[in-house]
DNA sequence: AACTCCAGCAACCGCGTTGTC
DNA sequence: GGACAACGCGGTTGCTGGAGT
């Protein structure tokens, strides 16, 4: 049985709405506000429409200072790298964009903005990108590339491929050198913080030579974007070794599966298990980019 | 002119969170 | 602290109009 309807949906109308609605829910909220009470609100004002339908209509085209049309480049930039830092929060987003409400960029994003980003950043072929991590092995004995995660000075020649996600990458075209250097860094905090996401790619690792633990749980990367890019993983493999790695993306996983090998990782103090603990700065973890 | 396709956008849906009793 | 109601948010749907054939 699912959820209850907010409304009754036989007595309600729905679709576009009128100007002659519009009008009537203007009037409404401007003489008597909302009264904090949108389900109510229709009634009092006369009109057929949910409750939540009237919200979503004052919020994102009645109400004041509301500004539709082209976003500017400034906007594009600022979007992009809220973004890239939080994701899909597109109420935050519309926060710091006067005007703009969620709705709004979250369209804007969906229609044109992701394909400008896209189409300016083409995404590397696969054997570039395991030729990239595996050059930058900092252990010769494998190709597995690993980090530390104190954040390194900035450097813009560094391969972003190790650093970042995909669509953090992708920003990083979009962005003058201060606020590169911004991602850049909340890119490398992401590594850490990232463990209450809840679409997280992860992967069992057993018998690595370099750690201890025979079996733990990696944060591979922080996909909150949703972007179906991010949930593709680099298997990079050794030559020397033939560490067994099982990918599989949070859906596969179910939450009690996830709760025991979160808790597992973060509680085993006999092994380096230590990729959600955000004190351990010197230790290091494996980063499949 | 008629039809199809598709981008853009407004609106809806349903889930998680918050507030109230 | 549990139950319920309402809100807020993000994902999705579906309508509309313009472009292409």
């Amino acid at each position: 049985m699912g959820r209850a309807p907010c409304c009754d949906k036989a007595n309600v109308k729905r679709g576009p709405w009128s100007p002659e609605e519009d009008s009537k829910l203007k009037d409404y909220i401007e003489k008597q506000g909302t009264g904090g009470n949108w389900i109510a609100l229709p009634h009092k004002a006369g009109l057929r429409r949910c409750g939540k339908s009237c919200r979503l209509r004052w919020l994102n085209y009645l109400r004041p200072n509301i500004r539709h049309g082209d976003f500017s480049e400034e906007e594009d930039k600022i979007i992009c790298s809220l973004f890239a830092s939080i994701g899909s929060r597109w109420s935050v987003i519309a926060a710091h964009l006067h005007g703009r409400t969620d709705n709004d960029i979250k369209n804007y994003w969906n229609t044109k903005l992701k394909k400008k980003l896209m189409a300016t950043m083409a995404p590397p072929p696969p054997h570039q990108l395991l030729a990239a991590a595996s050059s930058q092995s900092s252990s010769p004995s494998s190709s597995h590339y690993y980090m530390t995660n104190r954040l390194p000075p900035y450097n813009s020649s560094i391969s972003s491929n190790q650093l970042m996600t995909p669509h953090q990458e992708m920003m990083m075209t979009m962005m003058d050198q201060q606020q590169q250097q911004l991602l850049y860094k909340e890119a490398m905090d992401s590594l850490v913080i990232s463990a209450n996401s809840n679409k997280l790619i992860m992967s069992h690792q057993e018998d690595s030579q370099e750690q201890s633990t025979n079996k733990g749980i990696m944060l591979l990367s922080d996909v909150r974007s949703g972007s179906s890019t991010t949930r593709t993983v680099a298997r990079v493999k050794t030559e020397q070794h033939d560490h067994h790695h099982e990918e599989r993306s949070m859906e596969d996983y179910g939450m009690d599966e996830i709760n025991h090998l979160i808790s597992s990782s973060c509680t085993s103090s006999s092994s380096n298990s230590l990729w959600f603990d955000e004190n351990k700065t010197e230790d290091t973890f494996m980063l499949y980019y």
